[in-house]
Formats: structure tokens, sequence, C-alpha cells
DNA sequence: GGAATAACTTACTTTTTTGTAAGTGCAATC
DNA sequence: GATTGCACTTACAAAAAAGTAAGTTATTCC
């Protein structure tokens, strides 16, 4: 087999650099279906502190994958959501998930 | 918009377990063509070092994703391979790196 | 007007992950 | 028989990620 130039290493790499750790996937996850509140991604994903995600939104806002939106008439009102661009993750995502819904079964089984 | 079940969350926390981390992905990249050696994949991932490399090989092992391989006649050669199993993340890869080079190509026009 | 809620911010600590560097055993090659 | 390459292992250090807890500002709701 011959020695493939290291290319798609980079690309893997570029992913992870956007979309690693623990909590960024699971943020996009909930925003799949529309914009959510700040205290809503809160209780969706039990287990984060504010701090956190706070600090992944923001990350995830500057390389504009996500959008902050105030609304000025009902105050303390932000919503997050994908941007256009954003929404390219989704097919990331999925397969994603089907993986590991398939992976818990698997491991339940054994 | 109704608040879904958190449902996906365990399926996505799932997946990040298994294949989170800053070099799985990669080293699950680079095997998709076929088996590769201990050395091969040293070759192939730069920057990585060796006792990282064992260490991740070893946690894909134990999660039955990774094979590895002795081969007797000619000693020290030992190879790693997906499982026919390890073989379903191949779909969860491919995407992955897709985004990846249009995320690339995207950051470099802005 | 007092309490509660929302969306943050900050200082600090802990934990987890990753890296460095040196060393082992063994076989093939010079 | 000395050196080299391969597949590891170990002890230790550094860096990165994540968590805790308290506080801030402003706004509804009773």
């Amino acid at each position: 087999m011959p020695m493939e130039q290291p290319e798609g290493t980079i690309f893997v790499q570029t992913t992870l650099k956007i979309l690693g750790g623990k909590w960024k996937l699971l943020i996009l996850w909930h925003l799949k279906d529309g914009a959510r509140r700040f205290s809503e991604l809160k209780k969706l994903i039990p287990g984060i502190a504010e701090k956190m995600l706070m600090q992944q939104l923001r990350e995830l806002e500057k390389d504009e994958i996500v959008n902050r939106s105030v609304y000025k008439d009902v105050t303390s009102r932000v919503e997050y959501s994908f941007t256009d661009y954003g929404k390219s993750i989704i097919p990331v995502l999925k397969p994603l998930c089907d993986w590991g819904q398939a992976h818990l079964k698997r491991i339940e089984r054994l």
C-alpha cells in the first residue's frame, strides 16, 4: 500500500480546531432545529457551566458559525442560531450522532 | 419551537467519548485505506509523540475499533487496522474531513 | 419596592490532556 | 560485535481545558 500524502491530515485538524472540545458539537446539535436562548441551551445541555456555555458560544460566534441576536423589544432575550455558513456543519453532526447511537446500542448488547 | 427531549445529547457525547481528543480521528483517517505500521502512522501524522500514538491506539483497540496484528515471521512488525466494527466510523470521518477542507478554503478567502 | 430571572463576567482552582526525554528488548544489517 | 530501526514503556513536566462560585446589570413579576 503506497504512502499517501498526508493531505487529509490538515483538513481533519482544521475541523477539530473549530469543533473540538467537550461542548461545541453538543451546542450545535441543539441549535440544529432553530434558534435557542441562552437559558434554553443551559437546560438542554445538562452539566454545562454557564461560563463554558458562554465561552463556547463566543468562539462559535467569532468563527461565524453561530449568530447572536438581541431582541430589543423584550430585553434580556438573546438568541443563538446557526449562521448560513454554520448550517454547513449539519451534515457533519448527523453521522456523528448516528454513530453514537449505534455504538451505545452495541455496548449495551456486549 | 418546542423543547425537544435532549436525547441526541447522549449520542453526541458517546461519540465524543470514543473519538474525541487531538489525535484519534487523525489516526483513524490514516487507517481508512488499509493497515499501517506504527512507524508509518508516526510519519503520516506530523507532530505526534510516540507515547501519544501508542496511548491512543491502545484506547481504540480496547474500544474494538482498531486491530493490532503482530507478524511473527518478520518480528517487530506490528500493523494497525480497522476492525469490521471500526469501519462503521468511516461515514463519520468523511464529512468531517470534507468540512475541514471547505472551511480552510473559506478562511483563506476571507 | 423586593424577589426572581436572564445574560453575562471575573478570579481562582482542579482536572485532564498532551508533551518531553530518556530508556528497554529484540532483531536485522553493516 | 557495534550500530540501527522498530515497537514500545516510564517518569516527569507543561499546557490546555474545564469547573466553581461569587458577583454584575438590567428587567419583569408579584
